[in-house]
DNA sequence: AATAACGTTCTATCAGACAGAACGTTTGGG
DNA sequence: CCCAAACGTTCTGTCTGATAGAACGTTATT
């Protein structure tokens, strides 16, 4: 089976970018020709579409140079990776402390997505599947990403007031979860952790000790999420 | 008269890359779609080429996210500003506590390129152009860049023994300069820094001096370069 | 002053990119 | 369990765009 096909004018203007190799602040059109074989009317075309977006700046002597979406697209990179190498570990502690499973939600739109979680021991667990979208409308998760996403609707100034939200059996009729949003230092909504399992486990006079363990992933969360 | 025109490949391509806004870690073919306003048939091709170079990375489940490639061109435009950012203020202060021109060169194949460079306020003093290009084979700096990049001879190993190297009016009767390595923290060169002026304020009995206050600012950036 | 190297502009040719259809698979709802 | 919707994959005719490379103007070097 033959490899699937790019397209050859990508390839190139990805390939000027290589280029610029460590210890290269910065590359002329001769260099850059030089280097990747195009002839130097290809790169400046391919130039031109680079810089529109940021990707090569080119200076008054014509020299080129990285530019700062290389930057933005980087940081965006690491701070996925970061987010799970942060939201992993404090998902499992959840769980771990509350024998539920516990998940984090962000909204897509009319639908919540789960990123990431972590299922305790116990054989009657609530399973997700990461990756997995679910409706916005419905869920302790939603909840909360629906009241702090800017939506004003009175329901939601409730969820906000009490810091939290709870559902049982909407989407599941077995299942019940508590939510509580994550925040980014400047108040901006970033996503939801929740605990969630079995309906008969979640009755009000455990609540008290899974919105406390939620309260603490939430802080250690806000303390470890640098944006 | 009309804007230079891009290639228009590469345009949609990097309009895909901006499709992964803030918050959103992965992006499903569908998304993507909707976002760009692109076909999938499109966006597949165009992925695949992001994907050959590390743009972008494909998960079982279909889901597109940024790959390493942004965050390794990332780090590296943050590195050039970074660069300029300590390396102008310790070219400036040298060239304060000299008197003379202060510069930093890299190496660039057969020759070497002023990357930076602080002149001195006085009248007759050493005229440099950043981005200028000038040959190895000539200049103190020139002689640190090849003393220190591999190239094994039985001159450079005196340099490298010194630390640091002269010229007397090798690339311009009238000017001399003395020149030391910059290296990474893992011994990896990276630079020459130099001081040059009017041959005649070269002489010997000034080499302390001159050493001295290139010795200080060789020290200074190799605090400040975390590499 | 002459030459070399660089950056810019132009264009004929043909190969490639795209639009969009068709199809198979997966997911969700009744 | 079945059906419909949504998704991802593959294919291809058309025409447009990308490229190679020449030509030219500018700059730098000798």
């Amino acid at each position: 089976m033959t490899e699937a096909k790019g397209v050859e004018a990508v390839d190139r203007a990805l390939q000027i970018l290589d280029c610029f190799t460590p210890g290269e602040t910065d590359l002329s059109l001769a260099e850059l020709a030089r280097k990747s074989g195009f002839y130097k009317s290809t790169i400046i075309r391919l130039a031109v579409s680079l810089e529109k977006f940021g990707y090569l700046i080119r200076g008054d002597s014509g020299r080129y140079r990285l530019g700062p979406t290389t930057w933005r697209l980087g940081a965006h990179y690491r701070r996925c990776f970061d987010l799970a190498g942060i939201m992993r570990p404090e998902l499992k502690l959840l769980s771990d402390a509350t024998q539920e499973t516990a998940s984090y939600y962000v909204r897509e739109g009319e639908s919540r997505i789960c990123l990431f979680r972590s299922e305790p021991a116990r054989s009657i667990r609530h399973s997700i599947t990461e990756g997995a979208s679910m409706p916005l409308m419905q869920g302790a998760s939603g909840k909360i990403l629906l009241a702090y996403s800017g939506d004003q609707s009175e329901g939601d100034s409730t969820i906000r007031k009490l810091g939290f939200a709870i559902s049982l059996g909407e989407r599941d009729a077995e299942v019940a979860a508590i939510a509580m949003p994550v925040l980014s230092r400047g108040g901006r909504l970033m996503g939801a952790i929740a605990v969630s399992g079995l309906i008969t486990r979640f009755g009000e006079d455990r609540h008290p000790e899974l919105t406390a363990a939620l309260a603490e992933a939430q802080k250690r969360l806000v303390d470890q999420i640098t944006v």
